[in-house]
DNA sequence: CTGTATCCGCGACGATACTG
DNA sequence: CAGTATCGTCGCGGATACAG
């Protein structure tokens, strides 16, 4: 808890830090970039719409983002299991910051067409 | 250069991953951020401005961002070398989308003071 | 002063199998 | 259907030494 304050307070030092935190992830993006797009999705739902996406990785990132408080965790008292998953307020208040962050992105990609990489 | 083609087709389906890749790096941000406040800084600056950042990184996300085009290498032919970085005009027109990212992330602050975490 | 070269550890991530 | 468990690998990034 006392490690908790001090990487608070190196991280508040730059709320571009705490926000690529929060969305910095390989998969954080893309997967509300699809919640966006169709505002609720299940599991297998998810994972067939986030192309390349693993078991482990989708699992992972939906708890990361749902204990960030950017998604919502439906669970379905069914059998079979229904889970749906969809953006919290808080998530879908990024949506015009991405939008801002597209549209800087599309301007570079008119401006060079060579990427240098770093694909990872 | 086939490749190339491949790779830039599955970015363009997204800006936001092609912008990612320009600065999604660890050191890109911070990096740009020291340019923003100071304007023009030589290697040694950076280095000490950049806090935390090793020569192989540094060297080499300097490198990334100027064949990007977002920031300038001046090099004087001088004994002791001299080189200074800056932001080109591409690097300049991210600062205000880096703003919005840094409002919105200031509001995630606010909202919970805990970090699940994710800190690299 | 401004880097490059080399070596290496560790954590992110993937593949696969399995469970409630 | 919606995940968890386990194990392996891969490359990012750090430390250190050295070069122009």
């Amino acid at each position: 808890m006392d490690d908790n304050r001090e990487v608070l307070e190196k991280i508040s030092a730059c709320p571009v830090a705490y926000a690529l935190n929060l969305i910095g992830g390989k998969w954080q993006l893309p997967i509300i970039w699809a919640l966006k797009q169709n505002v609720v999705l299940r599991y297998n739902e998810l994972k067939r719409k986030v192309s390349g996406i693993t078991n482990t990785m989708l699992s992972q990132s939906l708890k990361e983002l749902e204990a960030n408080g950017l998604i919502i965790r439906v669970q379905y008292m069914e059998i079979p299991p229904r889970v749906e998953y969809s953006l919290t307020e808080a998530g879908k208040s990024l949506l015009p910051v991405l939008d801002e962050l597209a549209k800087w992105g599309a301007e570079q990609m008119e401006r060079s067409v060579v990427v240098t990489d770093r694909l990872r």
